[in-house]
DNA sequence: GTCTATAGCCGGATAGAC
DNA sequence: GTCTATCCGGCTATAGAC
């Protein structure tokens, strides 16, 4: 069990640090702190705070590449592997309800600071997107998957920022239950024909 | 007609610089810049930054009530005054692809922040809730009423945030007219017995 | 009511000892 | 590979002239 790099844990703790407080709210300092090294030490593994959040996003990537591939191996079928992405939104729901969505918060605030890594951070959407287009299409879905991707993106996007707002458990459990009656309810499957 | 104040100047400034650059990256030395008044200034009128974001908080408070007010008081029925609540996504279209919702970014900010002002910031999205729920009483939903205005609120910011995110028309428009759809699905009118 | 000047702090980033 | 010391700039905020 090799030990962790300090490169790995700067990454670890940045990713940590700036969902919970913002990218640009949080500073060297702050990182430093709470892993107990020195302001200087960071730039021998990076050069930049930017070239930090690009390994985050990277970091990001491949955990969520991970956390699909492994409900995609899971037994049930397409319909249960998609409740398993909305199932996210219980399973974190205290830590949304303080820092929203992980997700859709980076692509925000990188928005509004016309952040060069926009488009990068926008992947980790793209990856929960086609993901789902895929379970949709398993679902017989054919030429809707994408939509029906998008829409249920916008789904669980939309109660992440109202729970950061209002933090209302019973609201956010009407929405789950909502989407699933509302997966049950798709169009019948294509035939391709 | 009376020259605006330089304090309601900075107000109106400041509501949009924290919108379109986020509220903690955006500086006195950017709103005093695009006014042509020097830093000092501000504390003629201003006691701190937080003050500003109150009196900003107040000013969108207003206009929002104002809205509001305007979208009651035009013609047509409850179904149509949400569908003026539905239309802001296509007319702020372009703004929205740039710097997401104003209200729910700014509600996900402070919320990182864990600013103090996180509960006024939620008082605009409480207005537009409100607001809604009445129409869907008028629209015979009774009890389901606050449900269905949370829901759409949270429809609404969904589509915001994607929109952010994927800069797709079509997507928005799908969605827009989804919700039109869903108005008309609604469940038959409570009796009240 | 608005300005200039500046205090005081904290940010990212650098240099160089160990 | 990690540290200390430091530079430079931007930030909020203050003091005081006009």
């Amino acid at each position: 069990m090799p030990q962790r790099s300090t490169r790995d844990q700067i990454v670890e703790k940045a990713d940590l640090l700036f969902y919970e407080g913002g990218f640009e709210a949080t500073s060297f300092a702050d990182i430093a702190a709470t892993l107990g090294i020195s302001r200087g030490n960071f730039y021998y593994h990076f050069k930049t705070k930017d070239e930090i959040l690009d390994a985050v996003i990277d970091r990001r990537l491949a955990l969520t590449r991970a956390m699909l591939d492994g409900w995609a191996e899971a037994g049930g079928g397409p319909r249960a592997r998609i409740l398993s992405f909305v199932n996210i939104l219980l399973a974190n729901r205290t830590r949304i309800m303080a820092f929203g969505c992980p997700v859709g918060t980076l692509c925000t605030e990188l928005a509004k600071l016309d952040h060069a890594a926009q488009g990068r951070a926008a992947e980790v959407f793209a990856l929960f997107r086609d993901w789902l287009a895929g379970q949709f299409r398993a679902l017989g879905q054919g030429a809707r998957a994408e939509a029906l991707a998008l829409h249920l993106l916008g789904r669980v996007q939309g109660v992440a920022v109202m729970m950061t707002t209002f933090r209302d458990e019973g609201f956010l459990r009407r929405e789950v239950e909502e989407i699933d009656a509302w997966l049950g309810r798709l169009p019948a499957p294509d035939t391709g024909n």
